[in-house]
DNA sequence: GAGCACTGC
């Protein structure tokens, strides 16, 4: 039987060739050894996957009674309907009961012995680590380099069917013959020792780097280890060694301060490994770009070193420093300039950059290089000349300075990513580059993403003059209001086709102009650069026929590749949540028990943003035993944010979890939905971070041509009234005529503006006023920033119980979420002290004074009580922030918070929330349901509430979900008669 | 009687 399996494995992967897999792919479901261990009581049953997907079909017929996963599917379809059954039920459901109770308990047994072990693992590891940069400097970086090179060309050449056809190839003058096109494989040694000649040539330093022609491969943010990492390991250093030179650098001293020769010493060792990333040759290029142009916008790859090369190369261009300039709105003259600002939409990317470059720099973090991030502030108004942020930071800081008069220059990193953050941010220095600061003093910017998407950034730069005229022409008619969405996108998506034929960045088929140093001589504003990247090649393969099952077609093609695939190469399988991957994980490891005893084991890890951080550390350490292939199941948390080392083989589902808006319901729903090209092509990326990788589509080619070109950007998919007030709050007034890359729909942008108008934070016109200014100052949504208003109004005299309030809403769930029925129960009877009638929101006040009324037992508190300790620990530090706030808001000090919360308390605190929350309210119905006031549509309390279940007159709730049908979550009850004084705005005429 | 991808101020 076992040989059997092998056999069948074998014989689908003898050959490696796309032809060949799709025979593996079509090959019959892995049959489940005889000889398989009895299962355990845990493998009773098949939670989640059977009973979601039915049509998954693990083992064949016949072997299906010996199936522990299906036995119990076979059994509920052969036993009649006996009276048997109803015990049998019972029993099943004892059963379950108790494979998810060990299943809890092991979870949190290993999270805690994982705890524990923590010292140990970083010891080791770093052990580890320091092992293996050693072996990075025995080996030549340069020959690493260039072998990298010649495999791209291949890679480029034989994968990649989404390449764009109209691209114009431009021969190169300077270039080496061998080098460009197709290198037969007898070639390839030549080129690579050629190639490392060069590189050993100019490793001495006999003259500058002739320009070497590379291929445009996999579009993927530039991240490296240290980098990625870091969001789930604290510590500065990655545990995992990693082959990368940029990761594996020298680490500082721990203990104190490093003196200044050491720095200088640490920054020598360093420009060893900064002279052989992609961009340090292009340096000369990129200083002259801009020294001409203001505006330049750059397509970096994966490992171009853009993200940490961009501000050094930049900080000594006489540009930044301090000069004067004309103050178009005050008519005097300000001081600007003397620092370059580099945004990133992720914390943990600014903070690590920030490091890692004051390490290169062989400066102390938070003078000359610093960081600004929420909560984080490392940065000096004198000293630091280079600054990374994120782009709410920035926002953020346009508020107080509209010129943002600190930047010499402003570079906007993984602009591809689309978040509303850098949308904006984009928006307004757009603005400010053709307006306020524009000019020969004028700010520079900087936008760098790793997609082809970067050409219609450049255009959207570009189009300033004619869009001036257009405003102009358009102004009344509401260019966005006539047209729409549609158009805006039509017009912009035939100008980046137009503007590929014509532009030097060379898209896939065009090798001959790869020359990132060639610049664009042209009347344009806007100069353009490309950076190749540092990638390993990728064999894709996709499933022949479409997959009814991904989560089962992943379970074969794991098996497959471990069967089929040499090791070392971990295995990343891309899902869509946290119930798939716990399916997944059951039944891989309920295969893997059944394989022979000469094929190396597997060690199946999990990896989603809400998994406990011990256990995501995981991912990022060793196997266990030698010769063991790690399986890590993801959510699309490795796509961007985390990058695992070790990972060669990639399975893509080809779907994600989306968030969508529907603007005439204002409704938000989280859908799975197929993921764009360039998020197929970065996950597959995923597996030539270190070595030459395959990926494995589950799904067909076919399908995959008719994906998106690229994601669809956040601001057209998410309610915008936050992003209106940030507008609005920061100059723009008119936020249907702000020029966004991509316009939001009409009636989203109208949804938006009668939210607010609602909520009191424009004026009938529809400008801001002060009550909106308020609002836009708080680091929330218009919702509880309105609530955080009404709170601090004498006559309410709540503020910091509200404060406690909406620093539990804008974090994590603070509560656990037991999967067993048991634990359920306890943490009910354990949570019973926080009970009230008035609902959730007191709850959430009840626990938030527990915890602080513990002094020093407060993790065992949270433990006893099913709260979240880090969730409780981000809490803290979001009321420090808002109560900062607050106080700056109003002069009138905080309140000490009173000890207990009266009935009439608790009744002024929940007014104040319907002030921002009127909006989401529902009454009951003769019928014993609940519907909304506003639009009459039914909803449920939902059965995570405290008030589920309960019949009262009216409720107000902070969430409105639809799964398996709509769900009001985070619930109050309140009177009708309240709602009067809510919004008489918009409830004016109304019934209320 | 349900179950939610990922960010950010």
């Amino acid at each position: 039987m076992l040989g059997g399996i092998h056999l069948a494995f074998k014989d689908g992967f003898v050959r490696r060739d796309t032809a060949d897999l799709v025979n593996v792919f079509s090959i019959p479901p892995v049959p489940k050894p005889n000889n398989i261990a009895p299962a355990p009581s845990e493998t009773g049953t098949n939670k989640g996957r059977n009973r979601k997907n039915k049509k998954v079909e693990l083992s064949s017929p016949t072997q299906k009674e010996d199936s522990p996963a299906t036995s119990q599917q076979s059994q509920s379809t052969k036993s009649p309907p006996t009276e048997s059954t109803k015990s049998k039920r019972q029993e099943k459901k004892e059963r379950k009961k108790a494979e998810w109770d060990a299943k809890c308990r092991a979870r949190e047994d290993e999270a805690r012995s994982l705890a524990g072990k923590e010292g140990k693992l970083k010891e080791f590891t770093e052990g580890l680590q320091r092992k293996e940069e050693e072996k990075a400097k025995r080996i030549s970086g340069a020959t690493q380099k260039n072998r990298t090179e010649v495999q791209q060309l291949r890679f480029a050449q034989s994968s990649l069917p989404e390449k764009k056809a109209n691209v114009q190839t431009k021969p190169e003058p300077e270039t080496m013959a061998g080098d460009a096109g197709s290198a037969p494989d007898a070639e390839v040694d030549f080129l690579i020792s050629k190639k490392k000649r060069q590189r050993e040539r100019e490793l001495i330093g006999s003259g500058p780097a002739p320009s070497a022609k590379r291929k445009r491969k996999l579009g993927e943010p530039d991240s490296f280890p240290l980098l990625d990492n870091s969001p789930l390991i604290p510590s500065p250093k990655p545990p995992n060694p990693s082959p990368n030179p940029v990761a594996s650098s020298p680490s500082l001293p721990q203990s104190n301060l490093p003196h200044k020769a050491q720095l200088r010493a640490q920054s020598h060792a360093l420009l060893k490994q900064r002279e052989l990333l992609p961009i340090w040759e292009h340096q000369h290029d990129l200083r002259q770009a801009l020294r001409e142009k203001n505006i330049l916008v750059m397509l970096g790859e994966t490992g171009s070193g853009k993200s940490t090369q961009i501000g050094q190369f930049l900080v000594s261009e006489p540009w930044v420093k301090k000069q004067r300039i004309n103050d178009p709105r005050t008519g005097r003259e300000v001081l600007v300039g003397g620092c370059i600002a580099i945004t990133q939409p992720r914390r943990v990317a600014a903070v690590n950059l920030a490091r890692r470059v004051a390490q290169e720099m062989g400066v102390h973090l938070g003078d000359d290089v610093g960081y600004a991030v929420r909560f984080d502030n490392k940065s000096s108004i004198e000293k630091t000349r280079i600054k990374f942020l994120t782009d709410g930071m920035l926002l953020q800081e346009l508020l107080h300075d509209p010129l943002l008069k600190r930047y010499s220059a402003v570079v906007v990193d993984e602009a591809h990513e689309r978040t509303i953050g850098t949308d904006l941010a984009m928006g307004f220095l757009r603005g400010l580059v053709y307006g306020a600061r524009g000019g020969e003093k004028g700010l520079k910017l900087i936008v760098m993403s790793a997609t082809i998407e970067v050409e219609r950034m450049a255009r959207f730069f570009e189009r300033e003059k004619d869009m001036l005229e257009e405003t102009v022409v358009d102004r009344e008619g509401d260019r966005f209001m006539a047209n729409g969405v549609d158009e805006v996108l039509e017009k912009s998506s035939s100008a980046s086709e137009e503007e590929f034929t014509g532009c030097h960045i060379d898209s896939d088929e065009d090798k001959e102009a790869a020359d990132g140093s060639e610049r664009e001589v042209s009347r344009s504003t806007v100069a353009r650069f490309q950076v190749p990247g540092r990638q390993f090649p990728i064999e894709l393969y996709h499933a022949p026929e479409p997959v009814a099952d991904y989560v089962d077609a992943a379970l074969r093609t794991v098996f497959q590749i471990h069967y089929g695939e040499p090791m070392p190469g971990d295995i990343l399988v891309f899902l869509t949540g946290q119930d798939e991957i716990e399916a997944l994980q059951k039944l891989i490891k309920e295969y893997a028990q059944g394989m022979d005893k000469n094929v190396p084991k597997m060690c199946v890890l999990p990896l989603y943003a809400a998994l406990p951080q011990v256990l995501q550390q995981k991912v990022f350490q060793h196997a266990p035993e030698r010769n063991m292939r790690k399986v890590i199941l993801a959510t699309n948390i490795a796509e961007t944010s985390v990058t695992v080392s070790g990972v060669r083989y990639v399975v893509d589902c080809g779907k994600v979890k989306t968030k969508r808006y529907r603007p005439r319901i204002g409704l938000e729903s989280l859908l799975v939905t197929p993921v764009s090209k360039s998020s197929a092509m970065q996950r597959a990326g995923r597996a030539g971070r270190e070595a030459a990788g395959k990926c494995f589509r589950l799904f067909t080619e076919e399908n995959f041509l008719t994906l998106a070109d690229t994601t669809v950007p956040e601001i057209l998919r998410c309610d915008v009234s936050s992003a209106i007030l940030t507008l609005k709050s920061r100059g723009q007034d008119d936020v249907l005529g702000f020029d966004y890359i991509d316009a939001p729909s009409r009636e989203s942008l109208s949804k938006g503006l009668e939210q607010l108008f609602a909520l009191g934070a424009l004026d009938k016109t529809g400008k801001i006023n002060a009550m909106g200014r308020k609002m836009a100052q708080l680091p929330l949504s218009p919702g509880l920033a309105r609530v955080l208003v009404a709170a601090a109004e004498p006559k309410m005299d709540c503020l910091s119980e509200a404060i406690d309030i909406i620093a539990a809403l804008s974090v994590e769930n603070i509560f656990m979420t037991p999967q067993s029925e048991d634990k359920r129960e306890e943490m009910k009877e354990a949570q019973q002290e926080f009970e009230r009638r008035e609902g959730d929101h007191l709850m959430l006040l009840l626990v938030v004074r527990g915890y602080d009324a513990q002094q020093s037992h407060k993790k065992l508190w949270a433990e006893k009580h099913f709260v979240n300790d880090r969730a409780m620990r981000s809490l803290i530090e979001a009321r420090k922030q808002l109560r900062h706030y607050c106080q700056r808001l109003s002069s009138i000090p905080l309140p000490p918070p009173p000890q207990t919360i009266t009935p009439d308390h608790g009744v002024r605190i929940l007014k104040c929330f319907l002030k921002g929350f009127f909006h989401n309210t529902a009454r009951l119905v003769p019928d014993g349901s609940y519907r909304t006031i506003m639009g009459s549509q039914p909803v449920g309390i939902h059965p995570s509430s405290a008030l589920f279940g309960k019949k009262l007159e009216a409720i107000m709730y902070n969430e409105f979900l639809y799964t398996t049908k709509p769900f009001a979550r985070l619930v109050s009850a309140i009177q009708m008669d309240w709602l009067v004084d809510a919004s008489p705005m918009y409830l004016g005429g109304a019934e209320a």
